[in-house]
DNA sequence: TGACAATATGAATATATCGTCATATACGGA
DNA sequence: TCCGTATATGACGATATATTCATATTGTCA
């Protein structure tokens, strides 16, 4: 049980690393992609636009942090999600931010 | 609506910002802080062990996304949680990162 | 008004991050 | 074995971020 006056250090840093990883839109565009199902590198630098060895870094990333898996298969590398709650994570952001969004809105009105 | 398919690069940018701003271990520890209620800088200062001019400017990034208010009283800023969802989502992560864990530990048992 | 307390901010530095380029590695097919 | 395709990675430069120090600003009170 974590004591809920004190945190450690330790867990801070890990929640904070986890925010860092989801804090670039290309690896957000990656996930959203990898949302849709398994994909290739190739596959995701057709849907992202980004370059080859760019994409390829951003999935390194996001595999060291526990985010996605990778299968190889022949020439292949297919990547998917393992873990999913950061979809939840982002929907909770989006309408935290649409929110905020809609009480600017309210000063205005 | 939003379309499933296609995420605006803006959405994602501001998606991502949100997610930058929660990406620090002293903005968290704030952030924490605040959670018990309405704080002065200095009140933060004492509770983070951070130094005055640090706290002071990560408030200034907090509020100027949105995260918290800041109200002056005489001589004191009071600062407080603007934007609540930002503890589910702390919550989420914790969780997500706990059943990573738990899923590493699966592979010894 | 003068001195003090609380807070904010500019400058400087150290470090981290992102993107790109070139190249390395690994695999399958001819 | 040689070649083409898919993917990963090291080096580099540009930019962003966090922290500290010194100082500015603002408000209170005597």
């Amino acid at each position: 049980m974590i004591d809920k006056q004190e945190l450690s250090d330790d867990l801070l840093e890990q929640v904070a690393r986890q925010f860092q990883v989801l804090s670039d839109p290309m690896r957000l565009r990656i996930l959203h992609e990898l949302q849709q199902g398994e994909r290739t590198v190739s596959e995701l630098v057709e849907a992202t636009g980004g370059t080859q060895s760019n994409v390829s870094k951003h999935l390194s990333l996001l595999r060291s942090n526990g985010l996605v898996r990778r299968r190889q298969q022949g020439n292949n590398a297919f990547f998917s999600i393992q873990a999913p709650f950061i979809f939840d994570v982002c929907d909770l952001v989006c309408n935290g931010i649409k929110s905020q969004f809609d009480e600017q809105a309210q000063v205005f009105k």
